[in-house]
RNA sequence: CGGGGUGUAGCGCAGUCUGGUAGCGCAUCUGGUUUGGGACCAGAGGGUCGGGGGUUCGAAUCCCUCCACCCCGACCA
């Protein structure tokens, strides 16, 4: 491709509603624009990223076995109404009517429309398992996208879903996903990490998320190398923290706490290290008004964690002031375990520890020296806190003695999910009828499984992990162009010309995507926009080396050019590039 | 959905408080000089000042209203 005849849009100044470094770039490389609040244009230049890890994703479905389709965007209302999905699916998903009133959605997902069909479509036990995929434009409705196409509303996804008569087959479509999944994000040449996940309201055995690591990531992970334990800290656990509780020593203790409604404010009055108060939460009960979550003071609520507790109401609601007064008599700043008239969850370490410090359930009050089973009644142990930077890996151990090193301990790190992977058994081939016939020949419902990849997110990611101040410094298989030529002078050295002409033709015979700048522009402007652009090799043609016989070679992610023979350029330059796809 | 903020040329911004002929830089176009890291000189084009309504002799500026976009939070495949 000449650049002459390909739009270039690069921008010089950042636009100023870009926060995240990848929004930046693919704006002033000229790979996006805004068209609306996560709607965007792909450009020239954008789309030949888009289609590169387009390819590498089809071609690792197509090894899978995984069939390609195209299904639908818009979907009638009806089938989502027979999931339940039309009344659970709430705001994101975007409804429309057509010129008769009649209900659909822009697909969000396609678990219905697949379903139904693979369900007519497969009747028999011996056509099982299967499995399709499509890569198609996806849109939902998000509350807030942002940061350019990494939470955009309308994106690009590849979505499979695998059909089978039983667990094991599942598993086994399963596991070869999570391999085939694992062989794109390396392919991509990303820094990534499959995590467990949660499986929400679906259940079910099985969910990996994959995660591109950036600090710009919106997911926190846990993980810990030394035991290969990876999870979201949605669900990740960490040991119990301390052994055996110890017996109360101290007195129960009234203490007036005039004003003192947070724990950093108690410590402080109280001269009391943090790890032995405790932080008393109310939310709604799932059969009573209110139910109190108790957690040390230094901990934080994993809300899905106590979402599953058959106590608690599903979502979590927290109690309102008002609500909070009615039920323990006092403000939220001075709720405590003693005499509390609620049901009491406590997090299993704060159900360990004694003599610590908690509201009065009187306003300007608190109570020292409080110990489980003497002051209040034993609480139920469960697991309700997100585990922190430092925790003990659970695998590490049951308990957490302070004795264990460092590479015992888990380490927070941030994620871009760019994939998801989900064992669904039959939460829609249930609903949804996708039946077939066993080898007695008896009606049984299919077991699915459904598998995500970001495409279009995974072109942000990819930037948050590969730039400098220059640019984007691209992975050599999602770079727009493989190569560029700079020429010094195409417009006025016939010598320049006719090298750059037959160094561009000889490239390109040989399949290497090469970009010829033949714009009439100053040197430093056809750097700059290379470098943005991020093509990861760079051929520069000037009368300086050329009088030597040399061109200057250089790597995008290098920091020197070297010199190459103009002779055997083309053969060398050419085997690297090839090599290293 | 709650809180905050911003809408003025393709992009980045000033002007709004204190009403009086709409500006600057970059980009674009023309001519010239330049040409190894975002050149210089001269000239030119480009605006419903987010929309609607109101106050006023006169509104980018004041008032009302709607909209869009951004940030924080809540929520969430």
């Amino acid at each position: 491709m000449r650049s002459s005849k390909f739009l270039i849009a690069t921008v010089k100044e950042t636009p100023a509603d870009a926060e995240v470094i990848s929004h930046q770039l693919m704006l002033r490389a000229g790979m996006i624009r805004k068209v609306a609040a996560g709607v965007y244009n792909w450009l020239p230049m954008g789309l030949r990223t888009l289609k590169k890890v387009e390819k590498v994703v089809r071609e690792e479905m197509d090894r899978t076995g995984s069939q390609e389709v195209l299904l639908p965007a818009v979907q009638p209302a009806e089938l989502w109404q027979q999931s339940g999905r039309w009344e659970m699916y709430g705001g994101e998903l975007l409804r429309l009517q057509d010129r008769h009133d009649r209900d659909f959605c822009f697909g969000p997902t396609h678990e219905e429309v697949i379903t139904t069909l693979i369900g007519n479509e497969i009747r028999s036990y011996k056509q099982l398992p299967a499995s399709f995929y499509q890569i198609q434009t996806k849109f939902r409705d998000e509350r807030r996208p942002r940061f350019g196409v990494m939470r955009a509303r309308e994106f690009l996804m590849k979505d499979a879903y695998s059909f089978h008569r039983d667990q094991e087959s599942l598993q086994e479509s399963y596991d070869q996903m999570f391999t085939a999944y694992s062989t794109v994000f390396t392919r991509l040449g990303l820094h990534f990490r499959p995590v467990e996940a949660d499986t929400g309201s679906i259940g079910g055995s099985g969910s990996h998320e994959f995660h591109v690591l950036a600090q710009s990531g919106e997911d926190a992970i846990a993980t810990c190398d030394k035991h290969d334990y990876a999870a979201n800290v949605e669900l990740a656990v960490a040991a119990q923290i301390g052994g055996e509780r110890a017996a109360p020593s101290e007195q129960l203790s009234k203490q007036d706490t005039p004003g003192q409604k947070t724990i950093a404010a108690i410590c402080d009055y109280l001269k009391a290290p943090v790890e032995k108060t405790i932080k008393t939460l109310l939310v709604k009960g799932a059969e009573v008004d209110a139910v109190a979550l108790v957690l040390r003071g230094d901990h934080e609520l994993n809300e899905l964690k106590a979402e599953k507790h058959p106590l608690v109401a599903a979502p979590l609601q927290w109690l309102d002031e008002d609500e909070v007064m009615q039920a323990v008599g006092c403000g939220v700043g001075s709720i405590g375990t003693v005499n509390i008239p609620i049901p009491v969850i406590a997090d299993r370490s704060a159900a360990n520890i004694s003599d610590f410090i908690c509201g009065a359930n009187e306003d300007d009050v608190h109570y020292t020296g409080v110990n489980w089973g003497r002051d209040c009644p034993e609480p139920e142990s469960f697991d309700l806190r997100s585990v922190k930077q430092g925790d003990l890996c659970s695998r590490a151990g049951d308990v957490d003695l302070g004795e264990q090193g460092d590479e015992d301990r888990l380490k927070i790190m941030r994620g871009i999910e760019v994939g998801h992977i989900f064992q669904l058994g039959t939460k829609y081939s249930e609903p949804l009828n996708a039946n077939y016939l066993d080898q007695n020949g008896k009606a049984t419902t299919m077991i699915m499984g459904t598998y995500g990849i970001g495409i279009s997110r995974i072109v942000a990611a990819a930037i948050e992990q590969n730039y400098d101040d220059r640019g984007i410094i691209w992975p050599t298989n999602m770079a727009p162009f493989e190569l560029v030529i700079t020429p010094i002078g195409y417009h006025k050295s016939e010598l320049i010309k006719r090298t750059c002409d037959r160094l561009y033709a000889a490239f390109s015979d040989l399949g290497i995507e090469v970009l010829l700048d033949d714009r009439n522009e100053r040197p430093g402007i056809m750097f700059a926009d290379a470098d943005l652009i991020g093509i990861p090799h760079r051929l520069v043609v000037g009368e300086k080396s050329l009088a030597n016989g040399k061109l200057e070679y250089k790597e995008r992610s290098a920091d020197e050019a070297k010199e190459f023979d103009a002779e055997d350029v083309v053969d060398l330059l050419a085997a690297r590039i090839t090599a290293a796809r």
